[in-house]
RNA sequence: GGCCCGUUCGUCUAGGGGUUAGGACACCAGAUUUUCAUUCUGGUAACAGGGGUUCGAUUCCCCUACGGGCUACCA
């Protein structure tokens, strides 16, 4: 055990696009693999037919994909464990053979109950009053199945085809012990387990064994999970015992959950835009009903910030830093700094975490991606487009924005020269004193050549001596005037990038304009 | 209902038998930039409650409360 190499598997359902609780559990067990040299496998665990949704797989794939997160065994790369998908796996036979193995050992057992006989069971035992109907020890001896049938009857319904389900033959009373990670040691009587079905009545294994024998023949040394997989920990203990793997099986950490930020419950697929937040990395389209869930990648994050504000949920490395490369977190991360608490996604520091990742990137960087997005506001092969205006804008703009896709509305006025001006600073700034700075102003800048942020601010402090007009009083309405709005980012380097003849014009008519 | 897990500022969290209980986001105030914002400085704000154990508990134990999870031939 100790010289394994460790191996870490997501295993998703595609029953729908993955929330980002489940990217996260990726993430973690990524990370995790990373700091020990191993191997990180994306496995499909599509076992249940009915809930299966197209698209969900590529999905899945694209998100790990967008977050950095690389797979290195599984559906879309293959690998020595070949198939991954379980529902492959199930037409080999590989589970079929361990389930008839524990009935052989008396471990498990066929069960014939149609699903009316089950609901007629949880009502007698309702009526009762038994506090937990389940098919257990005691209620299993009044049901068909082959504890109660005989060997003979047990053989003709299995030759007649007769529809069966293997269930795990769980102890009366005994207790059970495991081991998590992060919580420590976990004890649960037997009597609180019911039966759980192994190999459903379609040949399909449930997760229960279809998790434990994929994870031992693909040599999985830890199991990542959300906590709500700790009540059926205890089914899956004996599971593995029965079989006799418990000396190679992995070890287990059940995750704390994402909770839903309006008080109750976990985060739910479900969950939808309800929010105000994305509950999913990309944007989903139902195929069903062809309703949009947004993502986190259409919205405008980027996938550092994306990943770096999931890592802290829940887990935090010690010390003061926030900011993280994935290959810093696959450094720092252990299980040992999990907190044992459910976590609120909170979106205010959200946008914080992509604000500070905005600033870490380069003006050209940002530029790049702002091109497309400029691109539709601006006629083809207008001059503005020009790669190093759109990078000084960007320079300037990033500043003030969360988002790349949020430079638009923040400074379209680079681009198109205002159409109305800010009421409320015209009101307050705008009389006979300052229209007399603007026009002395307007002159000073015509006789000026160099028109750098340091000369136009030089002489704006200038004009305000030469006229007598304390500069405070009319520095933001210089600003209305060029872009119709009162905030902005540097005003002097603003102009330098606008250029002397479109500020001079821009000034020109606004002065016209709103004398009037 | 039963069983399991949890509980430090509004949120994410650090800490851990003796601390002014620390940080971050958000919020508020001051400073600075003779503009808005940025930035800087400061501030408001938390150990769920009750019992123990102890010289001393927020920290350890128990109970209660509250929150969450599970209770399918779903994962």
């Amino acid at each position: 055990m100790e010289n394994k190499r460790v191996r870490l598997r997501y295993a998703p359902s595609p029953t729908g696009p993955q929330h980002i609780g489940g990217i996260r559990t990726a993430l973690f067990s990524y990370l995790f693999a990373k700091k020990h040299g191993g191997d990180f496998i994306l496995r499909i665990e599509d076992t249940d037919q009915t809930r299966f949704v197209k698209g969900a797989e590529e999905y899945i794939i694209e998100s790990l994909n967008w977050c950095g997160i690389k797979i290195d065994e599984g559906v879309s790369v293959g690998g020595p464990h070949a198939p991954y998908r379980q529902s492959e796996r199930k037409a080999l036979g590989i589970y079929q053979k361990y389930a008839e193995q524990l009935v052989k050992d008396d471990f498990a057992y066929y069960a014939f109950d149609t699903g009316e006989e089950l609901d007629e069971m949880r009502k007698r035992l309702e009526a009762a009053k038994v506090v937990a109907p389940q098919y257990n020890s005691v209620s299993r001896q009044n049901m068909k199945n082959s504890l109660t049938l005989s060997e003979d009857e047990v053989k003709k319904l299995l030759s007649e085809n007769v529809p069966y389900v293997i269930r795990l033959k769980v102890p009366r009373s005994e207790e059970i012990r495991f081991h998590d990670i992060i919580r420590g040691w976990v004890v649960v009587n037997s009597s609180q387990v019911d039966d759980k079905v192994l190999l459903k009545s379609d040949g399909m294994p449930t997760y229960h064994l279809a998790h434990i024998v994929d994870d031992i023949l693909m040599e999985i040394t830890h199991a990542v999970r959300g906590e709500e997989w700790l009540p059926s920990a205890p089914a899956h203990m004996l599971i593995y015992r029965y079989l006799g793997l418990e000396s190679t099986m992995p070890q287990y950490a059940h995750l704390p959950l994402l909770l839903k930020p309006d008080g109750n419950g976990k985060l739910s697929k479900r969950d939808g835009d309800r929010l105000g937040f994305p509950t999913f990395p990309l944007d989903w389209t139902d195929p069903a009903t062809g309703e949009l869930s947004s993502g986190y990648r259409e919205k405008g994050y980027f996938p550092e910030a994306f990943i770096n504000i999931l890592v802290l949920l829940g887990w935090n490395p010690g010390t003061v830093q926030e900011l993280f490369t994935l290959e810093e977190l696959a450094q720092l991360f252990t299980f040992e700094r999990v907190s044992k608490s459910g976590a609120k996604f909170d979106p205010e520091k959200a946008k914080w975490f992509n604000q500070q990742y905005l600033r870490k990137k380069s003006d050209e960087e940002i530029a790049a991606l702002f091109l497309p997005l400029l691109k539709e506001h601006l006629p083809a092969g207008s001059p503005l487009l020009e790669s190093k205006y759109v990078t000084t804008f960007c320079k300037l703009i990033k500043e003030k924005a969360h988002f790349v896709n949020e430079f638009w509305s923040l400074g379209s006025y680079f681009f198109i020269a205002p159409e109305s001006y800010d009421a409320d600073v015209l009101k307050k700034r705008w009389n006979e004193q300052s229209e007399k700075f603007m026009l002395v102003l307007t002159d000073n800048y015509k006789a000026i050549d160099n028109f750098t942020a340091a000369e136009t601010e030089n002489i704006f402090k200038q004009t305000g001596e030469q006229t007598g007009v304390a500069v405070g009083t009319v520095m933001q309405l210089l600003r209305v005037l060029l872009t119709g709005v009162g905030g902005g980012p540097m005003l002097f380097e603003m102009m330098e990038l606008l250029g002397k003849k479109e500020t001079l014009q821009r000034l020109e008519t606004a002065l016209t304009k709103v004398k009037n």
